[in-house]
DNA sequence: TCACTTATCTAACGGTTGGTAGGAAACTCA
DNA sequence: TGAGTTTCCTACCAACCGTTAGATAAGTGA
């Protein structure tokens, strides 16, 4: 096997270092002549290896998930909701002020706003980010039966709250907010979690 | 006075339009292209009138905040703590979702993530956010000497959770969250305003 | 060694970016 | 009417955008 010329990168460390770009700079900020600066490689290895700019993002976007977002599915695992919620609310306070990665979560700021070439890009993270909430939807679902959450709780209203400040804390990162002062929201949050049910 | 040609457009219209672009596309995303079309003039004109276009985004920001974003400044003048809470969760998901105008926060998504030749509005952008806060911040310190807020309150760390949140909800409605989802959010911050003092 | 395959590079592609020169048009004032 | 002032539009600029053609280099299998 293994025919032809092999390649002279590590696809992988590239892939990273391409994510490390489009985090910091977002699709649409992030230009080929960034992408192939840092990734150590020229225009046409980055075509031939990861085919082009859109098919780039994805692959860093999976990467991304499996890697400094995995805290999100790690997080769905534990065994009751306070446990959940709790994880959730400090890992991403850690993972959004990472020293190691751009602040914030790429889920976000990669193509919050765009033009009508990178469309299909936020198209994409609006998806990601509606399975996400999704998925904890699912879970808090799943809790209420098992009366790990008060009778009469609504899973989606609940997803998208824990969502929201979630999403509102990887704002608060890439405006500066710092690690410790995240950890506050995620404390106050905490402390008064679940919200009690509305007596309407 | 009034010498020369009389200008042909309205100068508060065109930049209405202006707003709009940068608001759906973001400061990156909107192109002179895009820009002038929706305004309704040439590229001279665009110049003569605005300058370039980063001071152009200033203005249409300066015109955000004194308009679509105005609900911020209206809810800090509330009499009470509650009710300038009150008033920013429920403007503000009443904001972020109009009709009338793109979903979402021209302060959160018009840069949050971008290339170098942006950079320095993301930087103004980052700095209107943290005035808002402050503003708040401030707000809410003049209230625990009056007995608004508990003794012991951290105006800080509240204006920082509730900026989180109302920068959540910005992103959420930029996700396709409808006005009624995000005013349960709304509620459920209010069903524990203010969050209880830490004991520690 | 020679054919085959794949990766590498330089150099360029057409299109779009933000921004302007230069002249015609439309107004005021004398 | 004519000088002065400002806006208007057409056409253009250099620089950059994402993308690729085409030649060369480096490996495998026979």
């Amino acid at each position: 096997m293994a025919m032809g010329r092999p390649r002279q990168f590590d696809v992988d460390k590239a892939l990273d270092q391409a994510l490390q770009v489009f985090w910091r700079k977002g699709y649409e900020g992030a230009s080929m002549a960034d992408l192939t600066e840092a990734m150590g490689i020229t225009k046409p290895s980055l075509y031939a290896a990861f085919g082009n700019k859109e098919e780039l993002f994805r692959k860093a976007l999976d990467r991304y998930v499996d890697g400094p977002g995995g805290y999100v599915q790690a997080a769905l695992a534990k065994p009751t909701i306070r446990a959940v919620v709790e994880h959730l609310l400090y890992e991403a306070a850690d993972a959004v002020t990472d020293p190691d990665h751009p602040a914030g979560c790429l889920a976000v700021q990669g193509a919050l706003s765009c033009g009508d070439a990178a469309e299909s890009i936020k198209q994409e993270l609006m998806a990601r980010r509606a399975t996400g909430e999704d998925d904890l939807r699912k879970r808090f679902e799943r809790a209420i039966p098992e009366g790990d959450l008060p009778a009469g709780s609504d899973a989606a209203d609940l997803a998208r709250y824990i969502s929201a400040i979630l999403q509102g804390m990887a704002v608060q990162a890439a405006g500066g907010t710092t690690r410790e002062q995240l950890r506050k929201i995620a404390e106050m949050t905490l402390r008064t979690w679940p919200p009690p049910v509305s007596a309407v």
